[in-house]
DNA sequence: CGCGGCAAGGTTACCCTTGCCGCGGTGCGGTAAT
């Protein structure tokens, strides 16, 4: 795995460039970004190719859009010259366009893969509002059959499908058969969040993508740092992608991080903290039961306040999401649950009670603050301890013994065995034999064939090789979520600038302090390092033990390094020179 | 990994410590019961 990509696309842009809303249509409500890493070349407007045109005259003709910004110019154009691209952009920023627009020039549907039903239903309805083309999603709540024959009728320009639709080989067939001309992955980081053990046909895209012939793929999301993306691009199968990335600072983002011993005292001071704040705001909280009474403690203060969690009845969730969205609630206190599909552009305050597993999702959740770009604070209340909860979540989930008796029964079989068929041989539930299974394909031994079978590769390892590689497979992905881990515990314990931290986590240089977080404000934030001397953002490096790494960000007297193989490690300076090469 | 709940134990009339057990997040899809 190297981490080789391009850290945005900086030709000339000027750092703090700003467009002015208002010009771009009503599609760019709510965004905010900075556009830190810059604008692609001069202005845009000026060398526009035939290819240019099409897209702008399609965007206005079609969707009414009167402008194009370059991100997304410079992504649709190379869509239509027929290359792969990772987009790493904003809510807010017009990602859907990107792959509308390209979708409408080039002869062919377009497979969407969005991992929410509710997602999927949002961008029909809007599509179809925008009456540009036909539109369809094809999932459980309604007629698989009739949705795909809309699309093979030539009926449905966009098709929505979740990662379990494109896992059953005969919704693939139909759709191979009528010949899509683009693929895009909505929420990419899904591949690498959710893939591994939730929902594990996220692991099998990549083989889909190439059952429908590989057309350009656009995978999409609004945050990732390096080792999310390295992953999404790997696991999709399209590496020779196109990286574009866009707007990470968020400057009207105040950050704080405020540490408690007892868990007491946290809770009355996040209630205390919120019942006192303007506006609507969101807390974060890790548990569903924490989520109850989190809502309850904020009612008993006054202020309007409802949980929002998974074991919620599906039409109570709706309403609190309703009510959310129409300003009838000040507060929703939630678990993970709420969150994709929000884009609510006054949110003021996002408040976590405890930290999330990475600084990915910590960052996706404070980002739902301060669309508007007006002042919005992100405040963790941080106990040391609240990491165990996310400890134990990412704990280990591979089982030898299982995956060997998989191995083995595939294996005596001789020819293909349904995994149905399978899972009812080694007695397990579909979702742990689906993840255990994508481990074992991984190590060369188990193929999935055309049909959705499972036989032993001609060549594959023995059941006990395989089983024992695909623990170390299941290990090397246990070091890097610990060192995700304990990057977002870094972020938590610095004394640094917060959103230097965050924003080197992300692979941008940020070498100054940025005035609006508490270590600024308290003055512990160091003198920014200028980022001379060898140990410079992105030097290439190789440790003894660890491998090659590459620096993520400097501080005044230590450095932190990911590493291929191990993930995120932070070494003192003073001894650096004695453990580290560069090379 | 860290917690809350409960039972057992210690030493003692109601209360405190110790130890063990179970629990904890995210959504798709298909099936069963009304």
């Amino acid at each position: 795995m190297g981490v080789t990509q391009r850290f945005g696309s900086r030709s000339g842009g000027t750092p703090g460039d700003r467009q002015s809303g208002g010009t771009w249509g009503g599609w760019t409500r709510g965004w905010t970004g900075s556009w830190a890493n810059g604008w692609a070349g001069g202005r845009f407007g000026r060398r526009f190719g035939r290819r240019a045109r099409a897209l702008r005259s399609t965007a206005r003709d079609a969707f009414g859009w009167q402008q194009l910004r370059p991100g997304q110019q410079e992504a649709m154009e190379h869509l239509l010259a027929g290359r792969d691209v990772l987009l790493v952009m904003p809510t807010g920023g017009g990602k859907s366009a990107v792959y509308q627009v390209p979708g409408l020039l080039l002869d062919g549907p377009t497979v969407v893969v969005s991992p929410l039903i509710a997602l999927q239903r949002d961008q029909v309805m809007s599509l179809l509002k925008a009456g540009a083309a036909g539109a369809v999603a094809v999932n459980s709540a309604g007629s698989v059959e009739a949705g795909l024959d809309q699309v093979t009728a030539g009926a449905a320009e966009y098709v929505f499908l979740s990662p379990e639709q494109l896992a059953k080989p005969d919704v693939v067939e139909r759709l191979a058969q009528a010949r899509p001309s683009l693929i895009a992955v909505d929420e990419a980081h899904c591949v690498s969040a959710w893939g591994h053990d939730f929902r594990p046909e996220y692991l099998r895209l990549g083989k889909v993508i190439e059952a429908l012939g590989h057309p350009p793929v656009i995978a999409m999301t609004a945050t990732a740092a390096p080792t999310v993306r390295e992953e999404i691009v790997e696991s999709l199968g399209i590496m020779g992608a196109q990286q574009i990335v866009r707007g990470f600072d968020r400057p009207n983002l105040d950050l704080e991080v405020r540490r408690f011993t007892s868990d007491d005292d946290k809770r009355r001071a996040l209630a205390g903290h919120a019942a006192a704040l303007e506006g609507v705001g969101l807390v974060y909280v890790a548990t569903r039961r924490q989520a109850e009474e989190y809502a309850e403690a904020l009612r008993g203060r006054g202020r309007r306040a409802e949980p929002y969690h998974a074991g919620m009845a599906s039409k109570e969730r709706r309403r609190i999401h309703e009510m959310f969205q129409d300003d009838d609630l000040d507060v929703v206190v939630a678990t993970s649950a709420f969150g994709m599909g929000i884009d609510k552009p006054d949110v003021r305050y996002v408040l976590h009670a405890a930290p999330p597993e990475s600084l990915d999702a910590y960052y996706q959740e404070i980002g739902r603050a301060g669309r508007d770009g007006n002042p919005a604070a992100a405040v963790l209340f941080y106990r040391p301890e609240d990491l165990g909860l996310r400890k134990f979540f990412t704990g280990g989930r591979a089982d030898e013994d299982l995956m060997r008796r998989m191995a083995v029964v595939v294996r005596e079989h001789g020819g293909e065995v349904a995994s149905a068929e399978l899972r009812e041989l080694v007695g397990v539930g579909a979702a742990k034999l689906a993840s255990q299974l994508n481990l074992l394909e991984r190590t060369g031994a188990i193929e999935v064939a055309h049909g959705g079978g499972l036989r032993y590769a001609d060549d594959g390892p023995s059941p006990d090789e395989a089983a024992a590689r695909a623990m170390e497979i299941d290990a090397t992905r246990h070091r890097l979520e610990d060192s995700r881990l304990a990057m977002m515990r870094g972020y938590a314990e610095t004394t640094g600038c917060r959103r230097r931290f965050l924003l080197e986590y992300f692979g941008e240089p940020y070498e100054r302090a940025c005035g609006a977080c508490d270590t600024c404000r308290a003055g512990t934030a160091a003198t920014p390092e200028t980022g001379d001397g060898p140990y410079s953002m992105h030097a290439s490096v190789r440790h003894a033990e660890w491998g090659h790494g590459v620096v993520m960000s400097r501080e005044a007297d230590r450095i932190t390094v990911l590493f291929d193989e191990v993930g995120y490690k932070t070494l003192a300076l003073g001894v650096v020179d004695d453990v580290l090469d560069l090379t």
